[in-house]
DNA sequence: CCGGTTTATGAACGTTGTTCAAGAAGATTT
DNA sequence: AAATCTTCTTGAACAACGTTCATAAACCGG
């Protein structure tokens, strides 16, 4: 028994890592079940007693590029806390910035991550719910810097708001080919936009205070 | 000639409209070349002889449902031309719901034209990037009165880039099943965000117009 | 070393989009 | 109007995919 959960462990690792290195280099639509057993060493059969499907490995590697993104937002991260609401929009700028530089840099691995859609119903697994909760929960301390006053749910869905339109700008902005002709460009672009959010911060704290008093 | 073209153009629209009648109903994953041929009354091979391969007929469907958009946004726009930067900023809320309302109204179809991918390295037409490029031109009329001193080009980019930020917004409010318990809630979501951002429009021109500076 | 249980295997299955030889249908010529 | 040539339609056949399952190999306690 602990023989066969330590050659599963492993096996499941060869998978994955054979499965990283595919999608990262060809997408996701380079995967190929047959291509990846002969990659892991094993037969086709038995990617199937390790995961329950394909879906299920594609998500651990979702969790492992996750957390790769997560590193890269901590990491620009302002050490020290903030003391103004100006350190809070830099923060803000800086975390959109190192969004758009790890798509850039890793721009098949990210495009994996959010393209991929779980076959017919079979639904995400929760774990990996939260993982990308995680990553919300970044945005969320720059938050409390810039509006104190807003209460924790509500900030916790202003964070995902900000997150998903920054994601919106940086995957159009790195849809077409024109990728690195307009890259500068698109920094700024995504730059301005949080920093106009930001300073527009007034209207944020009204609309949003006012749609709780009326959703309640 | 004029006898098969005919028939051709015929075969083209049943096809386009059993199509568009299964994305609507069950997304692009519902898409199979056997009952499109059945349900338009030919063989699965005259759909290759009317159309290059199902790509080109899932893009005619989009081509649809970008129409059914540019429309519904065009209707939600003000009829006067705008005096002040209010007005411009109305406008701009006005558009985003618009587009919230209409990906909420037409989730399946919505979600259908931005998840397809040509396959391989066939590229987009340019007549369907040309009618993208419609929708975003929708929005460079609120930033002309917003942003007057604006330069067209960055104008034009700028149009993309908030279109981009609300469709992020929207897109991953729509993800989640809690759709209709929240719909308000995103309403109220988006509307503070674009807020902001046209109330910040200090930022927007100051980093801009540095941006294109450097970029010259 | 043996019987029983578990696990790995890859051929086989069911579905895809796409192709293509063959026949039907039209057009053209005599 | 018949014969010939061209053009289009057809659905069986193909290739590639994820997934399954009977079979054989491997393992383990006695």
């Amino acid at each position: 028994m602990a023989r066969q959960s330590d050659h599963h462990a492993v096996l499941r690792e060869r998978l994955i890592d054979a499965a990283e290195r595919t999608i990262a280099a060809n997408g996701l639509a380079g995967l190929r079940a047959r291509d990846l057993a002969r990659e892991a060493g094993c037969a086709v059969g038995t990617i199937y007693n390790v995961f329950e499907h394909l879906d299920e490995l594609i998500l651990c590697v979702g969790s492992r590029t996750l957390a790769m993104l997560d590193a890269a937002l901590e990491a620009g991260r302002l050490g020290r806390p903030y003391g103004s609401t100006e350190d809070a929009a830099d923060d803000l700028v800086r975390l959109a910035l190192a969004y758009l530089e790890f798509a850039a840099r890793h721009t098949v691995r990210w495009r994996a991550l959010f393209e991929h859609r779980m076959s017919e119903e079979r639904q995400l697994p929760q774990w990996f719910v939260d993982q990308q909760h995680q990553l919300f929960a970044q945005v969320e301390r720059p938050l409390v810097t810039l509006l104190p006053d807003l209460d924790p749910d509500a900030r916790r869905i202003l964070a995902r708001t900000l997150f998903s339109a920054v994601h919106g700008i940086v995957a159009l902005g790195l849809e077409e080919k024109l990728v690195s002709l307009l890259l500068p460009d698109l920094r700024s672009q995504l730059a301005a936009t949080v920093r106009a959010i930001a300073s527009g911060r007034d209207q944020l704290r009204h609309q949003i205070a006012s749609s709780l008093r009326s959703s309640q």
